[in-house]
RNA sequence: GGAUGGUUGGCCGAGAGGUCUAAGGCAGUUGACUUGAAAUCAACCGUACCGCAAGGUACCGCAGGUUCGAAUCCUGCACCAUCCGCCA
């Protein structure tokens, strides 16, 4: 949510933002509405004023004198609540339109449509040359045991998997590293709940826009895509101390996403499922361009970092404006070499969203001149799992079949290479 | 699933239909005292909206209702605590 003195004093920037981003909304009617929010205020607070003076007079009066001012606010009563209800659709109208309002994306986002006009920012290392012909992910790990693809659909349907063996090994290798590698940046682990209240989603701007991306369960809560949502519910209506920030959390959770828009995309294999685990950065900070600026660039590092212990070729993308969601000011994807299509995968997303996101979940805090102020918010991905196992095996396979676990797992694995004879 | 008790400002906590500006304390700010600090004393000190301002309005978990008037009474809901039942 913007602030709406924001929006009414720079609505041609808040236009211009939203075009940006390819999304609709309508700020014309949204500060007409607005006008007629004030308007209706000041009538119904005169009103309001009026009833508090003759309450107190009623009070000191009595008899027939006392009689007589009752008959007459019963009056003034009668009138108020025309007023009272016309105010509360033009609230109903106004929440709704606060609610679909972008953040205003940064200068240096590029124009574009879709993730197919990502600017790449950064390369590291070459796409992996082999000498022989390489296998995908799911043609690998079927073979060494390491996921069941057809049993998982047959148990989980659509998009359903099972990890085995040295597939689970792997994983919780991905895991025990990561937990490592961001610990030592003083980020604080966090195991969180996925199964969330809805207003933590509405708070973290994936509802209401994002209904249909959502499970539901039949007592009303979601189940959460990303660690961010609890993470970022855990200090929602509270006033933090301003020592305590930077906040830094290391969430971790199961993800679940229904992929409603995505049917007929990645149907195979391991990069897009209904459910997996991830490890989220999730940070709160002053509420000062600067400061997001710099943690944005710190988490993403982090995550750059870690695909560099493990040896994956990659490059960074700075996200074009039709890539964003609504809260995002400005995002980076990190995306990893895939042999089998012979591409980048996005494996990670660090977005910051200035007070977006803490302004709707009611966080603040108090700053050096005694003012309430929201800070500032941002997440990264850390690492997903599965489907960081995509880029492991397809990368480090072997000709003979087998995948060299990289240096930095191997003591996490216990072995060297996955899939050698005994 | 059943029962009971709760939810009040940054925090604790009183308040039980009308002294209107929600007692009091803690924390905080400023000042006095002090070489400095602590202690003590004094003053100030909630958030949001409207308004150029004076000022006004709203907010006591949330939403309704009763009333001339609701933190206070009624209804529904959410959450917290404790107990019982069930159960990893």
């Amino acid at each position: 949510m913007l602030d709406i003195h924001l929006i009414r004093e720079n609505a041609d920037i808040v236009k211009a933002g939203a075009a940006k981003k390819h999304i609709e909304v309508d700020i014309d009617r949204l500060i007409k509405v607005d006008d007629e929010r004030k308007l209706l205020r000041q009538e119904l607070d005169a009103k309001r004023a009026e009833q508090n003076r003759r309450s107190s007079e009623i009070q000191r009066a009595s008899g027939s004198e006392r009689e007589k001012l009752i008959e007459a606010m019963q009056h003034l009563k009668a009138g108020m609540a025309e007023g009272e209800e016309r105010l509360k659709k033009v609230m109903a109208e106004w929440q709704q339109l606060m609610l679909t309002v972008p953040n205003i994306p940064d200068m240096s986002v590029p124009d574009g449509d879709s993730d197919a006009d990502n600017v790449e920012v950064k390369k590291w290392g070459e796409p992996t040359v082999f000498d022989f012909t390489p296998k995908d992910h799911v043609e690998l790990m079927t073979a060494l045991g390491m996921a069941d693809f057809e049993r998982g659909a047959k148990v989980a349907g659509f998009r359903g998997y099972f990890l085995k063996g040295d597939g689970v090994l792997l994983a919780n290798a991905v895991w025990q590293l990561a937990l490592k590698h961001f610990s030592a940046k003083q980020l604080v682990p966090l195991s969180v709940p996925s199964l969330v209240r809805r207003e933590t989603f509405l708070g973290t701007g994936y509802l209401p826009q994002g209904e249909e991306d959502l499970y539901k369960t039949q007592d009303g809560e979601y189940l959460a895509g990303t660690a961010e949502v609890a993470a970022m519910g855990y200090y929602m209506d509270e006033v933090l101390d301003p020592q305590a920030l930077p906040v830094q959390f290391l969430g971790f959770s199961p993800c679940f996403r229904r992929e409603a828009g995505a049917h007929g995309k990645d149907v195979r294999g391991l990069i897009r499922v209904h459910e997996f685990f991830k490890w989220e950065q999730v940070v709160l900070c002053r509420a000062e361009h600067d400061e997001s600026v710099r943690l944005h660039d710190w988490l993403n590092r982090n995550t750059e970092e870690f695909i560099e212990l493990l040896n994956i070729p990659y490059h960074t993308v700075v996200n074009c404006g039709g890539d964003l969601g609504l809260g995002q000011v400005k995002k980076y994807d990190i995306e990893l070499w895939v042999p089998g299509e012979k591409t980048y995968r996005e494996i990670s997303s660090a977005s910051y969203f200035h007070d977006f996101q803490t302004r709707r979940l009611n966080i603040r805090y108090r700053d050096a001149e005694g003012n309430m102020r929201f800070p500032h918010s941002l997440n990264s991905t850390a690492i997903p799992t599965p489907r960081i196992l995509v880029s492991i095996v397809e990368n480090y396979q072997q000709a003979d079949g087998t995948i060299k676990v990289p240096d930095a797992l191997v003591p996490y694995v216990g072995k060297s290479v996955i899939g050698a004879a005994a």
